[in-house]
DNA sequence: ACATATACTATACAAAAGTATACTAAGGAG
DNA sequence: CTCCTTAGTATACTTTTGTATAGTATATGT
């Protein structure tokens, strides 16, 4: 008997968009990819851009972008441990859209300043 | 004593692109803000594009969005009660950003089909 | 008098996402 | 022999999301 593959967008059916925002939403994967259009980074450097966040959560963030073809994770076999993270050519194909969404937030952050409020 | 108001995307000081990914990436905001591109939609309307999805839960993304600015709730007084969502001017500037994310995604899913697997 | 329609609200609960903290492997430096 | 380093794991817990289900208000049509 045939049966799908439990996939994280399996409840998303048919809607691209939703996909796209599926796979580029987790809490640091927008700013991980971001980064990583400059050039290849280390865990460790990774970590320092998710300021406050626990291993665990980075960790998962990276290995389900490497899951959905975004980033190449390459392990050095060396001691201290060395990995780099790059991005994939399909990484790389969300250039245009991290930028458009960078300046669009920027704006929109522009647009609706935190408001500073008395406290009792 | 002057603190700050309590906002969603607190926790994400300094990154437009995450910023941005906050306010249009909840669970059905894509598809939503997608879809009222082409013009204003009621309530049931929009639940009947979130399939399967609780009441709650869309009052809640529609909330948000009408809190971020990006959506406008107009309520008639009639009965039965008659409710119409549309984009701000804030809203209509994501036009671009949704349409690359929405090919971006066709694109994405085409290169990752859902593997069939034989169950044992 | 009664059912109908719409846009919700309320309550209880389950599942997913995230945090906090401690720990590991193993070679090189001292 | 001991400490340091990096890239994680492991465990326990809290918070946020989301589901399931039922209920509300009220003018209108029958």
């Amino acid at each position: 008997m045939l049966t799908k593959k439990k996939k994280r967008w399996d409840d998303i059916p048919g809607c691209s968009l939703e996909a796209a925002l599926n796979v580029i939403g987790g809490k640091w994967k927008g700013v991980f990819l971001f980064h990583l259009l400059d050039g290849t980074m280390r865990f460790n450097e990774l970590s320092r851009l998710a300021q406050g966040a626990s291993p665990r959560l980075i960790v998962k963030q990276l290995r389900e972008l490497e899951e959905d073809g975004l980033v190449n994770r390459k392990v050095y076999a060396v001691v201290p441990p060395k990995v780099e993270y790059s991005l994939t050519e399909e990484g790389h194909s969300l250039h245009n859209i991290l930028h458009a969404l960078s300046e669009w937030g920027d704006l929109w952050v522009d647009n609706h300043p935190v408001e500073p409020v008395t406290k009792p």
